[in-house]
DNA sequence: TTGACAGTGGGAAATTGTGGGATAGAATTG
DNA sequence: CAATTCTATCCCACAATTTCCCACTGTCAA
């Protein structure tokens, strides 16, 4: 199983493309990735394996329930197949750019089996109304981190 | 498998066409596709392959009930074939193109076997009253989609 | 110092979306 | 039954966007 971790900070050009980090790019295939919107205002990017779990979940809903099709309608309204080209990068979809309040600098986060994108300013935002330390957040929680 | 996801929105012309979504296209035939009335005042899309599916599903109906004979009819009244032309388009039937309100812009929903179009100012009325945001959505339902 | 790799910018080429004319067949009318 | 109209389909054209490719810079290690 991949690991992807680690904070990247990258630039988005004009054209709206970012370099995927290097270290997160040894571990992609240039094909089959999937991007979409998050929580908090960020973007996910899924690597093939773990977009097909996703997509899996969500094929197994029955479509005769009418939540379920909202369920689906709304996932799929953000969601975008992304490959990455010849130097390294992915272009973003403008409407995930924008939804995510991207301009220039982009911040990558591992999430372990997928990726976080977020525009810096609101990571940076985010970052403070965040648990003030990883130390009291992990008191919680009874698996072993350490 | 396919996966029809994302959106996209096209304009319809005074001769009832619409782009077919070149990500979608790319993944669809040129002959054998249907469209049909759908719910929530949308229509849908079949490629082939879902298509027999479903018709196989309405043939396996018993059809000494009275409720399925009324479904095999209410369900073949509006359904068409459609072809994609030469230019990436497909013709929508007048009939069609009326119950389903639309005018000039048109949304594209990936369903992910099947594709789903909208007018664009119904689809975004039904926005509102569809549950607000996905992340609350999801929270009632099992699936592993993070 | 040099070579490899990483990140960034920009031009060229291909693709995509859209409008509209031309043609052929069906329908309508005298 | 012929002439005309209508409709549907095919094809050409063009603008805009997206994708592909080449080039430059900076960093790090040999």
């Amino acid at each position: 199983m991949n690991d992807y971790i680690g904070k990247h900070i990258h630039t988005l050009d004009e054209k709206g493309r970012v370099s995927v980090p290097a270290q997160f790019r040894r571990q992609l295939p240039r094909e089959g990735l999937f991007i979409r919107k998050g929580m908090e205002g960020s973007l996910i990017l899924y690597p093939p394996e773990k977009w097909e779990n996703v997509r899996d979940g969500l094929a197994s809903l029955p479509r005769n329930i009418r939540k379920n099709r909202d369920i689906i309608r709304e996932f799929s309204q953000y969601i975008r197949p992304v490959n990455i080209d010849g130097q390294g990068r992915i272009t973003i979809p403008s409407d995930l750019i924008e939804i995510s309040g991207m301009t220039h600098e982009i911040v990558f986060i591992g999430l372990l089996d997928s990726i976080e994108l977020w525009a810096a300013q609101r990571y940076a935002g985010r970052e403070k109304e965040q648990v003030s330390s990883l130390e009291e957040a992990i008191e919680g929680i009874e698996i072993d981190i350490y």
